[in-house]
DNA sequence: ATGGCACGGCAACCGTGA
């Protein structure tokens, strides 16, 4: 089994990169974030054409996660559980060949002050608890998508961010531990125990260049999905393409279909 | 030491991203 997370930062803008990307590698499922429009705008044509169903959850302007699978896959969730009514687009669940896939965007928390983070803790606390549900059903699942999270000081460019950035504060890493001790594995960690592997570089300042990224995408594997782990890697190519996306497809494959 | 960008949107800059 195949499987991507890509923020593709607007579909519309990145539907040719997705649609090259697709054609060649061929995954089961790819999980895109960031879509950026409302499920009415999701170019779902271009990839049913190349043989994929396509489960979206949008919203004008902001936002936005899609599933493409090539099987058919049962939805689950539409947002995540535990969040207010009216929840902005960052989630979405299906099940596809045994596995239960929750794909996210996790707010970035740097804007709207104090109540903008605490947001962003609050979603992690909710994604804690869908985690620890998924383990008591004793389902096969991974989490996986841009987390905004550094998860350690190897998983950024030295003096990138500022130590009260979002993605490196004390309470955003402690949490995204406390997803790891539940049991859960991050797939590239697993696999790259040390060394930077850059899912993100910012456009400005010639960061690509200069190979100053980020780590932020990640997938977390249930223990028996943990076992049939065969490999885990950003495709960094991706970021020389014309106008891409300031963040690159991270590719994981398991044992068995 | 620091810095230069991209996207969507009732339409001229602005919020957001990370």
């Amino acid at each position: 089994m195949k499987l991507a997370t890509w923020n593709v930062n607007s579909i519309r803008q990145r539907e040719p990169h997705v649609e090259r990307w697709l054609q060649r590698e061929q995954p089961d499922a790819l999980l895109l974030q960031e879509i950026k429009c409302e499920e009415s705008a999701f170019p779902q044509a271009r990839f049913t054409a190349l043989g994929y169903q396509c489960v979206v959850v949008g919203q004008k302007s902001y936002n936005g996660v899609a599933i493409l699978t090539r099987a058919t896959p049962q939805v689950i969730h539409r947002q995540l559980p535990g969040l207010p009514d009216g929840a902005q687009a960052r989630y979405v669940e299906v099940a596809l060949g045994g596995v239960t896939i929750g794909n996210l965007y996790l707010p970035n928390g740097n804007s709207g002050g104090d109540a903008g983070y605490q947001a962003k803790l609050d979603w992690m606390d909710a994604l804690q608890a869908r985690a620890a549900a998924l383990l008591a059903s004793e389902q096969d699942f991974v989490l996986a998508g841009d987390f905004n999270v550094c998860p350690t000081a190897a998983d950024l460019a030295p003096g990138l961010l500022s130590d009260d950035d979002a993605l490196v504060r004390p309470k955003t890493r402690r949490r995204f531990r406390s997803l790891l001790w539940l049991g859960l594995t991050d797939a590239l960690r697993a696999l790259h125990p040390t060394g930077a592997a850059y899912t993100f570089w910012d456009y400005q300042a010639g960061c690509w260049p200069r190979d100053r990224g980020l780590r932020i995408d990640h997938a977390l594997l249930s223990p028996a999905l943990a076992e049939r782990l065969l490999s885990a890697w950003p495709h960094r190519a991706e970021r020389d393409a014309q106008l891409p996306s300031d963040h690159v497809p991270l590719v994981v494959t398991l044992d068995g279909p």
